[in-house]
DNA sequence: TTGACAATAGCACGATCGTTCGTTTATTTG
DNA sequence: CAAATAAACGAACGATCGTGCTATTGTCAA
């Protein structure tokens, strides 16, 4: 696989950096064919149209989100210690991800939520995906006994999510130093609250008015 | 109250219709003239620069949030009460705001968080007020004796801030039915570590009494 | 009612957008 | 090495972008 295929992984290379930056509707053909070094033309051959850039802009994103993220952390024993591997590498990849903006994922998602299209069903999969793998990580950490049975790992996986945004506004947007350290806080507070406890009840519900 | 004025605000209105669905750089001049049945130069005489535009729509989209979800739960009592009443109307304009898309003050935060200048300063600030209500409106719920002496806080509106972004992953981008569940029992888990405990030992831990 | 002034329209500009097409240059293959 | 094919270019298109002008309309106080 020659010349063609190596130019298009630089153009999306290239194209990763803008969109973290600029988001996806920032990601013009003429700024990315400028700084690859080639004509518009050349580099629309690639694609045969704008939306069929986008889409593989999102599934390269999405691939650099697994190599650097999900990865490595496969190679750890299931359950606790690869979650919090994973819960680790995450933070990482959201404060300074491989490009000059903040994770181009998270930019899109909220970018495309209303707009219906081959767009958002592609990043919608993406955040399902992640989702799920965070969902099958934190039921591993059941069986293993790591965290408690009856854990709702859905609503785990959703808090989770909910941790990584809140980073990004603090991290980035806001710009507090000490944002790592909330992070890691409220996830703390996220495992201790899925552990196996001595005196466990109910399982996910508790409260009481 | 004079016509210009008054068209003002009308433009505003429906560019903050037009933002909320295609991000602040989907909200282009002619499409908002067209839209609001003036010209473009008529319109853009309003406000002399597309970035004035901006400025002016981020401000609208913060004084709109503070009309339907702010004041109105500023007549409760103080403390537990109020922030109760204030979660679940954030809830409620996350999932339908007053307009076609999801929550402007989200997408833009997301949108403008690598882009220095005026706009990322206005979104910012907005997002340090909203963070501040949430910190004071916990801080009154401590002082109050609903939630524990102790309590961090500015980590209450962190995590608060996070259950409201995967809110509007679930609800708006993946169109789950049963997001809001998700978005109730996350803060309802929220809200439980922050309670008076009876026997309270170190800090964060908490489970039911 | 008229005069002052705010509000809006009309038109044009340079730039850039995504896209097409024919041509030229590189690369691969026989 | 030559033929075949892939890759990239250059120029042009209609549309739309933000932004200046000047002229016209509308509003409001005297």
């Amino acid at each position: 696989m020659s010349k063609g295929v190596r130019t298009r992984a630089a153009i999306l290379g290239e194209a990763l950096s803008l969109m973290s930056t600029d988001g996806l509707s920032g990601l013009t053909i003429g700024l990315l064919a400028e700084r690859t070094g080639l004509s518009k033309s050349g580099l629309f051959a690639h694609f045969g149209s704008k939306e069929q850039l986008q889409v593989a802009v999102l599934q390269e994103a999405q691939a650099c989100f697994t190599t650097h993220v999900i990865r490595p952390v496969l190679d750890l024993p299931r359950g606790l210690p690869r979650l919090e591997a994973f819960a680790e590498g995450w933070w990482a990849w959201n404060r300074s991800p491989p490009f000059p903006g903040g994770c181009p994922i998270q930019a899109a998602s909220l970018e495309l939520d209303d707009r219906p299209g081959p767009l958002r069903d592609e990043i919608a999969g993406a955040q399902r995906r992640l989702r799920a793998f965070i969902r099958q990580g934190a039921a591993m950490a059941v069986a293993a006994g790591h965290f408690r049975p009856g854990l709702d790992c859905t609503l785990f996986a959703f808090q989770m999510v909910g941790i990584a945004f809140a980073q990004t506004m603090t991290c980035r947007l806001l710009g507090e130093p000490e944002g790592l350290d909330f992070v890691r806080r409220a996830w703390r507070l996220q495992v201790d609250g899925a552990l196996g406890t001595t005196q466990n009840q109910t399982g996910e519900m508790n409260h009481v008015e």
